[in-house]
DNA sequence: TAGATTGTTAATCGATTAACAATC
DNA sequence: TAGATTGTTAATCGATTAACAATC
């Protein structure tokens, strides 16, 4: 933030990848792990499309920003291109999660099936209830959250999980970052800066039924 | 999905309105709610679009889609603006919602704070576990799933709230979408088709974890 | 071979930004 | 009045779609 003028002109490489498309390219992935367990070993990008409401040109667009992973005449082979989008996500290896704050939300969270089923494995859980930690919630062990430097560097922890109230989201970001998590999704309904170099994602569930009421409104 | 071949050219006359746009608007509404409580009064497209990353120009056009509700030389009003995106949202009055599913999200999301928070009061909870039925959690009352098209109609459920596996979801939005409900709000992990006239969002939380691993592996 | 389907270029479409007269 | 800030138009930028040669 501080002596930042002239744009990264040769930085990433990677930067020219629009978000959409790396949200399509999960969608894409999901979409093919369902084919896959239905017996489909190869799909088009027609097929592949329809099944998410897009055309076969933009499915076939949005991959070729990352290589040529199909086969003219035949089209993508399913667990081919599912390795691909795995490589190019970052799932294809596993990701070391913590999750602060075990209110109704987080402690859902550590047992989340999803989680564990594409990559992500939660190793720890921190909150400041007396009660809860020394404990485990599905395998998963329950720190006081005075212990998170310690624990996120002992267990090589990079992805961290805010699930605490908006007033100490802020506060639990920069904790995470101060320990060495390189990335954050975020689950507190308010805006949260980090320092460059550190990733955010933020999830508002009462913002999606936002959407949603809208849509509904106005017949969409 | 059957009889469509042609756009429909007149229709909602709404749908010129981007779905960034729509988004950005619940960003504002929230942004807006914390400044309230911080005691502000007004703000102007600057403040409001520095908080959020966002220019100044964005965050005018934005709400020039939907009226004129700025003061120039003053900026917006805090309480009327938060007043007018609520009502362009449609959360200025209660939605009366279901919750299907009752693991470890459903169960969490029940009780959701920023549900009740933002307008959705969450009237009823549908599992087909018999030990849960017939109780209550947060005050909500727990039916078995045969009861859904009685409870939704009685209770006048207009949103519905999808946190069964991926290989029931599909079968419970049918369901949701027979019974009368106008919009679902989708936690499994596939694709749900609903008929026209019914709004979906989808939420897919490993997704979420995979767009951050991307943009961590990318340093984004 | 004929049919299917890719990767990629060019054309189209849509969204964001910059600029500025109008307003308080 | 001078300064701040809006709403809106025009210019720019970026993303999607259409088209097609290359390939199996």
């Amino acid at each position: 933030m501080t002596d930042s003028e002239e744009k990264p002109i040769e930085f990433g490489a990677e930067s020219s990848v629009p978000k959409a498309v790396v949200n399509r390219l999960s969608l894409y992935l999901r979409e093919l792990q369902h084919l896959i367990r239905d017996g489909r070993e190869t799909t088009s990008s027609t097929f592949l499309g329809a099944r998410l409401g897009l055309t076969d040109a933009q499915v076939r667009k949005d991959l070729a920003y990352f290589g040529q992973f199909g086969h003219p005449g035949i089209g993508y082979r399913c667990p081919e291109l599912v390795q691909e989008i795995r490589r190019i996500l970052g799932t294809h290896r596993q990701w070391r999660v913590a999750i602060v704050g075990l209110g109704n939300l987080g402690t859902a969270l550590v047992g989340h099936r999803g989680f564990s089923e594409q990559g992500f494995r939660v190793v720890a859980a921190f909150d400041t209830d007396l009660t809860k930690v020394d404990r485990k919630i599905h395998e998963t062990p329950i720190y006081h959250i005075d212990r998170l430097p310690q624990i996120v560097q002992e267990e090589e922890i990079k992805l961290g999980i805010i699930a605490v109230p908006a007033a100490s989201a802020q506060i639990v970001a920069d904790a995470l970052v101060s320990a060495g998590v390189e990335g954050l999704l975020n689950f507190a309904p308010v805006t949260i800066s980090v320092p460059e170099g550190v990733s955010i994602v933020g999830v508002d569930l009462a913002i999606e039924l936002e959407q949603l009421s809208f849509n509904v409104v106005n017949r969409q």
